[in-house]
DNA sequence: GCTAAATTTGGGAGCGCTCCCAGTTTTCTT
DNA sequence: AAGAAAACTGGGAGCGCTCCCAAATTTAGC
């Protein structure tokens, strides 16, 4: 199996180098036997074109990046990059395109993969995922190299850049609201990291419930975490002292920590504390109280992103596009509906 | 920003492709003021030399594959995997070289996947998760394609082929045996699915600590769990019906759906029954009781293997590597050392 | 049946690098 | 200071595709 090329194929079929790349492309413009001869040979030998060469002629990798930039604890602890990625992974699939997965943790991965994901003829265009320092900076040389781009989550500063994400402040607003009609009184939340904008619109949207429904906003009752289930449970720890009679965790696996602190207290789920999760990951429905949470479509979140960043490559990257997804709220048993309430 | 090319730069250094070429790639044979002018005019333009051209011109792309084949619910569930996954990604970035990442779950998956994996020109080697049905058929094709190849984890046949390994079987003696010398005379177990070498090999392990130790093997105490939480769950729910004083499970997250059902059961761990786990992601420290745990060197693993890779790739792919790492058993509170015992 | 138009086919010219070899310059010997 | 050896440099020839254009063939039109 010495390496074979096309011109090897298009010797065997007795045609040319053109004609088996115009076959092999699915373009018209080839007579139906002979493409049919040209396919069999394609068959038999098990050819598959040279991707690098394929690359360099089209300008075209078939690749495209997907960068997470986030702590190592992050992507250790929380399945939503899991699914996420899982995601971007079957569409490119689907799409028949390759994904490259860059991972940065530390400030040295951020330099070693930068001139990497921009470096041309290697990808066509790049899935990053917002909510990290560094993010501005990446998002902002990727856009001066042209490189098609796609944000997943609105990014700090989301002019010119195309992104997906989800109506998180008001997605949030009906979470809160859903446990002010359950009668609770003094409503906390553990709020995600106020450096992120998914963090910032969830703590907006439990802001905006409260103010709606009249009730003053009780800074003790505001805790902010990190995303990580010791996060939501230390958090919790010091939310209990303000004696919440519910609380909002900006991310089921938050949640899941904060009800580990709210049993170790003495207290019960939803009874004395009825809780309300963010995202809907099958964690969700693992512990002995079952969470109610706002899902989020996560796998067709990441399938969306993908969708968008291959019409970013074919048509140009302008305009940007800004696509917000549906979430809905999914109501189990730790907010202690529907039965009436706590 | 037009697409810079080396010969772009070598004009405005003044030297010829060829002089750029060997600056650029840290060859010798480059007089010291040359080079500087050189890697003067290479950082003022910010030029990166276009990687499929690269490719194409030296049949090395830089890329190395990551085939992790699994069902949906592995991928989503166990950390195990975002931790390999993490190191390799790291190792990757160390060596400059790119990660493609290759998710299967559906047979279609596969079949979309596998004509890519094995596409000239795209892969310098690939990486595949072992511990997987289709497993042995994509490891044949790519060992007929001649492809470097490591597995991660023992495949079933594993002539011929390089892996990376622990000694599951010791792993899994050292903790019985550990159970054992607490004074536990009920040692039941969860083990892994029988239908891969992790499972078999920490069971035989199992098997084993007890044999040496004469004490005879109750098949009613093994119980196969599918390394999913609720697959500990619900093993330990059968389990429990044979009243063991003490359980060896075969990952963290069996162990911690174990012990949810043995709470849930009013029984207290480790007093009422002891838990050994295995893997020791940061999972085992999370939950109320401490998990003891066997601890394997996952991100290592992950940096070894692509180590390994890099090896096959320069060195040629004969005689196959077979690496073992070592584990090491790491005592915390869910097997009731060292107070003395339950 | 003959010309015009449409369709199909083949080959040349790259894409932007690396690698090899020959030619040039510098350094070393004695 | 001359010749040999070593170090450096440049250009040609690809790598295996795609794309364009011109030539050959088929189909249509009247």
């Amino acid at each position: 199996m010495a390496s074979l090329t096309l011109e090897d194929v298009a010797r065997q079929a007795g045609v040319s180098r053109s004609t088996v790349s115009r076959v092999l492309n699915d373009r018209p413009n080839v007579r139906k036997d002979v493409r049919e001869r040209v396919q069999n040979v394609i068959e038999s030998t098990g050819f598959r074109p040279h991707a690098a060469a394929r690359a360099l002629a089209s300008q075209r990798s078939w690749t495209i990046g997907l960068v997470l930039p986030l702590s190592v604890t992050l992507f250790f602890t929380d399945p939503y990059y899991s699914h996420l990625t899982k995601g971007i992974a079957q569409a490119c699939n689907q799409y028949n395109y390759t994904l490259a997965l860059f991972l940065v943790g530390t400030k040295e991965d951020e330099e070693k993969i930068f001139p990497r994901v921009s470096r041309k003829g290697l990808l066509d265009g790049v899935i990053v995922q917002s909510g990290h320092h560094g993010e501005q900076q990446i998002i902002g040389h990727l856009h001066d190299a042209k490189m098609p781009l796609v944000v997943a989550g609105r990014p700090f500063r989301s002019d010119n850049v195309s992104y997906i994400d989800i109506d998180n402040v008001n997605a949030a607003f009906i979470a809160v609201t859903h446990l002010i009609r359950l009668g609770n009184k003094h409503i906390g939340t553990i709020a995600g990291p106020q450096h992120s904008t998914v963090g910032l619109d969830r703590k907006a949207g439990y802001v905006k419930a409260l103010n709606e429904r009249g009730v003053s906003i009780d800074e003790s009752l505001i805790i902010e975490g990190d995303f990580t289930e010791s996060g939501g449970y230390y958090a919790m720890k010091k939310l209990l002292s303000a004696k919440p009679d519910a609380v909002f965790a900006a991310s089921d696996v938050m949640a899941l920590g904060a009800m580990r602190a709210v049993r170790e207290s003495g207290l019960r789920i939803p009874d004395d504390v009825a809780f309300v999760g963010f995202d809907d990951l099958p964690i969700a429905t693992l512990s002995d109280v079952q969470l109610t949470t706002v899902r989020q479509p996560v796998a067709q979140f990441g399938a969306k992103a993908v969708d968008t960043l291959i019409d970013l490559v074919e048509n140009g990257i302008d305009p940007p596009r800004h696509i917000i997804m549906e979430t809905e709220l999914v109501i189990r048993e730790s907010c202690g509906a529907p039965n009436g309430k706590k």
